[in-house]
DNA sequence: TATGAATGAGATTTCATTCAT
DNA sequence: TATGAATGAAATCTCATTCAT
């Protein structure tokens, strides 16, 4: 899952392998915090489940984390930059403002639309107090990128000349809810539901 | 708040003194949940602080509901119900399709913005697994003529042929990420921004 | 040991039964805590063992205390009452400076000297940091009528003038150092040690 | 601090240099627990904090001390020795018995008086379980000088006859309090109260 | 010798719920 | 119906100590 994390914010730098050790363990813990709010939210995470499903001792998660705060902003982070990551794939700033659209769209959308715990997860630190105020805000930084492509959209005159959150709310936030309803209910949607949901997006913001 | 409320479930019917007492006591547990609800999310509901600040004793919260999941069940269901009045208000179904529409729209839209706690707490009983699934499906009932509506428009070709959770998305749902944001930072928008919205949401679905 | 204390800090007032029973409740906990001092020091005050001792729930402490400190706290100031209550046994402000310093003198030494834990653990409290500087100050309210007896003492010129500090450091606090040998080691000290220790603190301060 | 100790219990002897590197992460752990001593007492001592103060792994303090209370213990002595060199500092058997005691007292006396880490540390030991018995009995063998002095007092008729117990809880025991309540709150001795002290000192135990 | 990582046991405190009245 | 007291279980977090290197 984050096995591609080979750095994170620790107080001092170690050789290679002890290093590999760690993040192994870090990674465990994350992993394990992850299916616990996918299992049940927020008030499933018991720093003893995390651990023992995490294979490591409680007092483990204090050397990787501060607190269980702590441990809940860093992991909205990684997987915020994961997301990102995700969500940029393949596009780049050359393309039309249509394309730019479609592809991170889509990619956004089979990201949320996948059932991973992740997006289950993000989805619900963006919609209670799960994070604190500064964590999400950084979270913010990592869809800078599409901001801009909607900025140049409306210089373009492609797109409605609206604040950025709107056009957040009525493309990318939709497929929160989606995401949602698959969860309480697999075998709702069929393949097609994209394709249509992509449409309501682009038609609610195209000029 | 909960005020109009003059039933509820309870083993035995008494003399109405009483009854009016006892609904004055559940509806200040209600409030009390709904107020730590809006300070800090579910993790700041403490049957203990709830007793406190509804001014009853803990053991008085069970008489009215059968444990916390209860209590947080309940209060989905009723603030949906209260929900669903407020979006229908002045609503007929002998409106035109983009007038029921409208109405609605702008009902829901000034109910979510006006930074009500129970606006704040349905959008995180619907995205988080804070209400059990049964409640959940309960409380779709409530927004079902909204649902009629939409049907109505596909048939009468005046709003795309998709499912009504499409539509949802892409419409109500929306403002829940407006609503966070002005949670997060009032002053964020200015007035204009529900037409902005209202247009981008029916570009969303119309034909 | 606190049977005396019928009264203490608590948020509301009960109906005498109830109070009782509370009351049983409040000095087991102070009196395991206590007994817990005694055989170990603060190290030993862990409040799952005083729960235990006192044949409580841990749950149950943090009704009658805020936290540890409260408890350390509190159960400071009332073996300081009750040492001042013993201090003045027997005093009154009738007396000479000569008979008034030695009823209240042998009536400290006698409670030091008799290996009561409360003395015991009175005595850890005025050496180390374990009641926070403000319960320490209050403790010193109960022992006002020996410091106005010293006041007197020196007008009538009975006392050298020096600071209470000194007239305390001289007579009383030296108990405290034969009481932690007493403990150490019983039966160090004859009878006849007393009166030895009162001629030398009497000279120690006599005009 | 400990600067001048080059000798200490370690199982192997090695050559110079390394034990002067030794010598100097064994005195930064033995002042960093002063230091958190001095800060909050006994309960502020935690291994993890005297290791990162001291600049070392927590595991090294184990190569030094067998275990936490070895580490309190040997504390314990080395500031007891200290202790009684500055005690006996200018002291010589040859003085006369006022001299002698005035040279120890006054050189106790600004010992307990300038306010270090160690004497507060060394009270603390005198009127707690801290350090154990043995050690404690340990302790008084460097104050041995100082007793034989009382006994050539008392033999001399100069100083009453009574257990050296006695004489140490009227003369040296009172600095404690003093130094306590110097601790509490700075300024509230002036420089004669040294002079003042000293008298009552010496009157508690003059024939 | 020296260490960073790791941990089991245990510390303090909280909480949903029940009991006696 | 209503309650304050009470609690077992569990939550978060700490700590003295050890292990692998």
């Amino acid at each position: 899952m984050f096995i591609l994390f080979f750095t994170y914010h620790c107080k001092k730098n170690r050789e290679m392998v002890k290093l590999q050790k760690s993040i192994e363990k870090r990674n465990a813990i994350l992993e394990a915090t992850l299916d616990l709010i996918n299992e049940g939210g927020y008030q499933m995470v018991a720093m003893g489940k995390v651990a023992k499903i995490a294979g490591v001792s409680p007092a483990t998660i204090y050397l990787y984390f501060e607190n269980k705060q702590d441990l809940i902003n860093q992991l909205y982070l990684i997987c915020k930059e994961e997301f990102s990551k995700t969500a940029f794939n393949n596009y780049s700033e050359e393309m039309s403002i249509e394309e730019g659209f479609k592809v991170i769209w889509y990619n956004i959308a089979r990201y949320k639309m996948n059932g991973t715990k992740e997006a289950y997860f993000l989805s619900q630190c963006d919609n209670t107090p799960m994070v604190d105020n500064e964590t999400f805000q950084k979270g913010l930084d990592f869809i800078e990128p599409m901001i801009q492509l909607w900025y140049r959209g409306i210089e373009e005159k492609k797109i409605k000349s609206v604040s950025p959150y709107l056009i957040y709310a009525n493309t990318v936030y939709p497929l929160g809810f989606l995401m949602n309803i698959q969860k309480k209910d697999t075998n709702t949607f069929n393949n097609s539901i994209l394709d249509d949901a992509f449409k309501m997006a682009w038609d609610s913001i195209k000029l």
